[in-house]
RNA sequence: GGACAGGUGGCCGAGUGGUUAAAGGCAGCAGACUGUAAAUCUGCCCGCGCAAGCGUACGCUAGUUCGAAUCUAGCCCUGUCCA
C-alpha cells in the first residue's frame, strides 16, 4: 500500500485495521506533526460489548500508542434511537436507567485498554446524550436538517437495504444518520476531534459527519473504517456456542473467553494477533508461520495475550493453566465451571444441565444418547446413569471441549 | 381512509381441515476423522416423563367443526399501491 509517514497510519496499516480512508495524505500529514483526537462511537444496548467491537477498541488503543488522543463516544443518545445499519427490525426501546447502567458497565473494559485522564493524549469518554438530549427538534432541523437531502439519505445502504427487503424503517431510525453526523461536528467543535473511526458499515455515517462539519464550519475532518471482520470460514466474528463473546467478565467467564481465542481457525491466527494483541510484528510473523499442529502454540499465545488485555493477567494465567491441566493433562483445571452437588449422587442428566452443557433435561438426554457425554473421560450412553461422588471432584464433559467439575457441597 | 399482499419454531421458508411438534435450508449441539483447527460424512435439534403419554406452539381474541397453523368474524402489526 501507501508508504505512510505517520506512526499512526503506519501502525494501523501494518496491523490490518484500514479498510477505507477519506483522505490518506491529509490525515497522514496531520498525524505526523500533531496530536490527533479521534473517536469511535459505541452503542449502549447491552451491559457489555462483544468481540465484534474489540477491533474498534483496539484501534483506539493504537491511536493512543501512536501518541494521539482517543475519545470514546458512548451512544447514550443515539441508543435511544437505534442504528438501523444492518438490521431488519427496529430496536426495542431501552429505559434511560438501563442505558446509563450499560454505559457504566461497558466502561470497565475501556478502562483496561486505554489510559484515561486529563493529559493531552489521555483517553476521555463522552456521552452523546449530553448534547443530543438537549437539542430541540426545531433546532435540530435547522442545524443539520438543511444539510441532508432525502434523495441522498435514501441511497445509503442502511436505508436502501431495508427498503429493498421491504422491511419497515421508521422515521425515528431514519434520523439516526443525521444525529451521528451531528456528533462528529459537535466533537470537532468542542474537543477539536479530527478523526472518526468505525466498522466498514459505518462508512456512510462517518462521511455524513465529515460533510456536515465541512459545510457548517468549513473544517476538515477525517474518517477511517476497519474491514468487516469475518472468520476464515466466512462467518461473522464473535459467535460461539454460548452466544456472543462478551468482553465483560460477568457476561462471559474468562475461561470461555480464552477458549474462544484458543479455538481460532488456523487461517485467522495471524490476522487476530495483529489486530488484538500488542505483540511485535516480527513475533507475529514467526507465530503465524507455524504449520500443522504447531500452530496451536500460536493460538495459545493469542488467547493469552487477548485475555490478558481484556480480562487481566491473572485471568489469562488461570485460563492457560486450566487448559493445560484439562486438555494436555486430562485432569481438571480450576477455571472450569463447577457444579456443587448436595447429596452423594447426581444423575448425569442433572449434572449436564446444571453445568450449563444442556439447556434442558431433554437436551441432556439427547446429548447422552448421541454419545457426547463423558464422566471422568469415559463415554456414558445410558441416560439414567447416576454419578456417585466418591471422589471430591468428578470431571463431566460434553464432547471434547466442554468440561466441568462436580463437587460435593 | 380504501384496495391488495402478508404475520409459521433462533433465523429463512414450505404447509391451506385430520397421517403436522409442523417439509426443506441456515445456525447450533454431538459422533467419526484430526491438532481443543478447517473441510467432509453421520446423528440430534419445543418442554416434562424411564415409557405409553402429557403440556405448550403457527400475530391476538372469539367462533365453526368430532378435529384448525389451515375455515369464519373482529382486532393488532407490516409491506405495496390508491386517497
Amino acid at each position: 500500500m501507501t508508504q505512510y509517514q505517520s506512526t499512526l497510519l503506519r501502525m494501523l496499516d501494518e496491523r490490518g485495521y484500514i479498510h477505507q480512508l477519506t483522505d490518506a495524505e491529509g490525515l497522514d500529514k496531520l498525524a505526523t506533526g500533531s496530536v490527533v483526537p479521534g473517536y469511535i462511537g459505541f452503542d449502549a444496548t447491552a451491559p457489555s460489548l462483544h468481540v465484534g467491537s474489540l477491533v474498534q477498541i483496539m484501534m483506539l488503543r493504537r491511536l493512543q500508542q501512536a501518541g494521539h488522543k482517543p475519545v470514546v463516544l458512548m451512544g447514550g443518545g443515539t441508543t435511544r434511537i437505534g442504528d438501523p445499519t444492518g438490521r431488519d427490525e427496529s430496536r426495542k426501546m431501552l429505559s434511560d436507567q438501563t442505558i446509563e447502567d450499560n454505559i457504566a458497565s461497558i466502561f470497565t473494559v475501556f478502562a483496561k485498554l486505554l489510559k484515561f485522564g486529563d493529559g493531552p493524549t489521555d483517553a476521555v469518554m463522552v456521552n452523546n446524550h449530553d448534547w443530543l438530549g438537549k437539542l430541540g427538534y426545531i433546532e435540530l432541523l435547522q442545524e443539520v436538517g438543511t444539510h441532508f437531502t432525502v434523495n441522498r439519505m435514501l441511497t445509503f445502504d442502511s436505508v436502501k437495504l431495508r427498503l429493498e427487503r421491504e422491511q419497515p424503517m421508521t422515521f425515528l431510525e431514519f434520523n439516526y444518520m443525521i444525529l451521528q453526523g451531528y456528533d462528529f461536528r459537535h466533537l470537532n467543535k468542542e474537543m477539536d476531534v479530527r478523526l472518526q473511526m468505525g466498522g466498514s458499515d459505518q462508512w456512510g455515517n462517518i462521511v455524513n459527519g465529515i460533510e456536515l462539519t465541512r459545510r457548517k464550519d468549513g473544517r476538515e475532518v477525517f474518517g477511517l473504517t476497519t474491514p468487516l471482520l469475518t472468520t476464515a470460514d466466512g462467518k461473522k466474528m464473535g459467535k460461539t456456542a454460548a452466544g456472543a463473546v462478551w468482553l465483560n467478565e460477568d457476561a462471559l467467564p474468562a475461561w470461555d473467553f480464552w477458549q474462544f481465542w484458543r479455538n481460532t481457525d488456523d487461517r485467522d491466527v495471524g490476522k487476530f494477533l495483529r489486530l488484538f494483541t500488542d505483540l511485535p510484528l516480527d513475533e507475529i510473523v514467526r507465530l503465524e508461520a507455524l504449520e500443522g499442529s504447531e500452530i496451536n502454540a500460536a493460538k495459545v499465545v493469542l488467547a493469552n495475550e487477548v485475555t490478558r488485555l481484556v480480562r487481566g493477567d491473572e485471568a489469562a494465567k488461570a485460563a492457560e493453566a486450566t487448559a493445560a491441566a484439562t486438555f494436555a493433562g486430562g485432569g481438571l483445571g480450576q477455571d472450569l465451571p463447577v457444579l456443587e452437588v448436595a447429596g452423594d449422587t447426581v444423575s448425569l442428566v442433572d449434572a449436564l444441565a446444571g453445568l450449563g452443557f444442556a439447556a434442558s433435561r431433554g437436551e441432556a438426554k439427547r446429548l447422552i444418547a448421541g454419545g457426547g457425554a463423558r464422566v471422568e473421560g469415559v463415554a456414558i450412553t445410558d441416560d439414567s446413569h447416576v454419578i456417585s461422588l466418591s471422589q471430591n471432584e468428578i470431571r463431566v464433559s460434553s464432547g471434547k471441549k466442554k468440561h466441568g467439575i462436580l463437587r460435593r457441597a
